[in-house]
DNA sequence: ACCTGAACACCGTTCAAGT
DNA sequence: ACCTGAACACCGTTCAAGT
């Protein structure tokens, strides 16, 4: 029983391939070849690649859905929508280019997208309009996605070219003059106190609205 | 003399390549086609084709940068702030996946990173400090990327199959309850009030911040 | 200096054939 | 029902050879 392919093996493995090669090493023949079976057997379970890829999408929000749902409720939307910005952040950091790939793709489950509910409960018993709870979700959501993409491919540059983020090499890359561009750079911090500082501003907008 | 192959032809057919066809059709070969010329010879003015979508996001972002530059200065933070976001959206927006493909990613020329020195210049005269200039940007470059990411998304899902976001469709595929997730979802709009009223939270939070 | 023809290793996908 | 072997059209890239 446990030795059959399945949707759900397939879309492990090729979670773990893409974490430990890349997305150009996401190929249906070496996904199969982890899964001990040829490239056609794949065809079997999966429509196609691209199916594939739309699931991998819905499997991590569904990760996303399920250790936000595990968290304690928090005090308010504040805490709400903080816990849930922590928990999409850690998610897309999980995968290799997470937030690029994942974000933004058609969720093929109806229970991730009805995870909303409990806090629109609790933000509309509080006084706030179904548009308002609908605005704030997307604004912080739009927030992380940009937020982690710039993160993420700014870890890989360093990775493969140390030297890049380098703040000297930096200065000369850029030439003379700019001396705010380049004391900016200096003081450019990263890592969960920026993320935590970032996200605190775009929580202010949100306060800073009648019904808040 | 206009007859040769230029590293700014090749970037120019590529982006246009990809508006027309999209990124799967944005092959070397369809690429050397539309130029009338063999594949191989894409290889003497670009390194490979990295390094041509690096050019790509590049150019993007040098069209970003003097877009910006041919907007009349504000009156203060806010309103630099607001052109430049809408300058970014506009410019994603002009290429299919333009947000998802050409946000985070190295950018190769100095200039487009030195174009934030007028904008520093100016912050840091009316009492900002350089930290808060540079997140008030990446706050709002990551706002901006996010939002049409989804955006764009959302306009393609539209066109290939029109009852996805139906909002009857919509309804019955998130089966019984959430009803508070649907009323959401009706009420959901869509272009450009919609990213003004977001980008506007994003900038009440930058408005909150003790020097702003 | 700049481009082509031919070739290489590798893709995603299909399909008849096996069990 | 589930998987394989063989095949198809197509990929990015290299390189000797042409001009």
């Amino acid at each position: 029983m446990t030795k059959g392919l399945t949707r759900e093996r397939i879309i492990t493995a090729a979670l773990e391939l893409l974490d430990d090669q890349g997305m150009d090493a996401l190929t249906v023949r070496a996904l199969a070849s982890r899964l001990d079976v040829r490239a056609p057997a794949l065809y079997w379970h999966v429509r196609n690649k691209q199916e594939l890829l739309d699931e991998m999408a819905t499997e991590v929000m569904r990760r996303v859905s399920s250790a936000f749902a595990a968290v304690s409720p928090g005090d308010g939307w504040r805490d709400d929508l903080t816990a849930y910005a922590r928990v999409l952040r850690s998610e897309y950091l999980r995968h290799r280019d997470g937030a690029r790939i994942f974000s933004g793709t058609r969720i093929t489950d109806p229970d991730v997208v009805r995870m909303k509910e409990p806090l629109f409960e609790r933000w509309t018993g509080a006084g706030w309009k179904p548009v308002d709870a609908d605005d704030a979700v997307d604004v912080v959501t739009a927030f992380v996605v940009g937020f982690v993409i710039e993160e993420q491919e700014r870890r890989q540059s360093t990775e493969t070219d140390p030297t890049r983020y380098s703040t000297t090499e930096r200065d000369a890359w850029l030439g003379e003059g700019a001396s705010l561009v380049k004391e900016a750079g200096h003081l450019h911090d990263d890592g969960d106190q920026r993320f935590e500082r970032h996200l605190g501003i775009v929580l202010d907008g949100l306060a800073a609205r009648p019904d808040a």
